[in-house]
DNA sequence: ACATTCTTTTAATCTACATTAAACAGCGAT
DNA sequence: ATCGCTGTTTAATGTAGATTAAAAGAATGT
């Protein structure tokens, strides 16, 4: 059930440390509470639990974050905020004449890549976007608005040069597509399909779900 | 935030009830015990809480279920259950003739109609569904893998009667499609489109994704 | 009016965490 | 070998919320 492979490394962006040492902690505790948060949700993540997956007494978290609710912030900002990296960083690389739907589809790529990889993450992001206190929420919707805008940009720019069907409500079709990957979080497991076969089936789904038939 | 109108009128099945007066306390408590659970999550659903939405005290919550985890499994259950029910009456209802493709749209339509009209209920259960003990699981587990084998069995026929795209893995392409729909209950509100455009939208979406270019 | 069964309320319990306090261990520099 | 800092542990503390007990309050039939 353990799914977080890579570092997110966004996170002490707030903090003046470039350590090595006890930075690997802090992150260590970070998975444990993105893998406890998805598994438990918001309410149910104890912080023994995040203290046994992470290794350590549950005291010693505090060491690393104020409070149990800024954990939680964390870890529901981190996984957006990497995606959010990653799709626009490949919308830049892609070639300038990249058209409307290219893109989209490259966006299907990252977006599912992203998301399998740190399911946990992704998952507690999903799964307690709703259950929030106020104040958490604030930082995560903000985050997950600008995330949003980019797509929204996509789509906009697919139903400005045709590459929309007509019936297709933009905003909705948008939203769809959103449904299809985001979703993937909730049934994949490796032993199904291998994310190479996930992203082919997608982007074939999604292209011909939205373009025009000819 | 309230949005339950239906009566989940299968739940009292197990009881021999078919009162009228205190079974609508009951029908209160459930649906509000769906709002917060929705809103709150497994471990967050207070009884205080939803007592306050179905305006009476906690423990008269004690007279109708006997423990939280009752209740809580009741609400994951009923919606699912009801979808069924519905899916499988709207299919009884079309014509012999109709394609599997068809057979695929009405279910696209009622799951939509259904999920959006209690979607308390769907939201409750999407979020919370991994985040079950173990005991509640089982219950709706079972339910949710005989709603999958309803769909599981459109998509076999789809692909045998070749309007499934040969590119598309029928089982990824079912995930896919429950993706869209799922997902739908986290978006929509009613401010934004109408469930008639949302069921339109979301219907050409699908046709489109699953059927051979010709 | 009264007994009986349903329904709901207020007043105790009891336990499981988050958080805080206090103490301990490693370790580099002096 | 001792000081001071970083990181971690064990031992309190406090409170929220599920559950249970006991007591009213309706409704219904007689």
């Amino acid at each position: 059930m353990a799914k977080n492979s890579g570092s997110p490394t966004l996170a002490p962006a707030r903090e003046g440390k470039t350590d090595k040492k006890s930075a690997r902690t802090r992150v260590r505790i970070l998975d444990a509470a993105a893998q406890v948060l998805s598994a438990k949700g918001y309410a149910g993540m104890r912080l023994s639990d995040v203290a046994e997956v992470a290794e350590l007494q549950a005291p010693a978290i505090y060491y690393y974050f104020p409070s149990r609710d800024d954990l939680i912030e964390e870890v529901m900002w981190v996984g957006l905020a990497e995606m959010r990296e990653y799709l626009t960083s490949a919308l830049a690389a892609a070639p300038a004449d990249a058209t409307a739907m290219e893109r989209i589809l490259i966006g299907v790529e990252t977006h599912l890549r992203h998301e399998l990889e740190i399911s946990d993450y992704t998952t507690a992001a999903i799964r307690n976007a709703g259950q929030l206190p106020d104040q958490i929420r604030e930082r995560h919707d903000a985050e997950e608005k600008k995330y949003g805008a980019v797509w929204r940009d996509l789509f906009k720019a697919a139903h400005a040069s045709g590459e929309l069907r007509d019936d297709l409500d933009p905003y909705l079709a948008q939203m769809l597509v959103m449904g299809t990957i985001n979703w993937a979080a909730e049934w994949w497991q490796p032993s199904r399909a291998t994310i190479d076969r996930v992203v082919a089936n997608a982007q074939s789904f999604v292209e011909n779900a939205l373009s025009p038939t000819k």
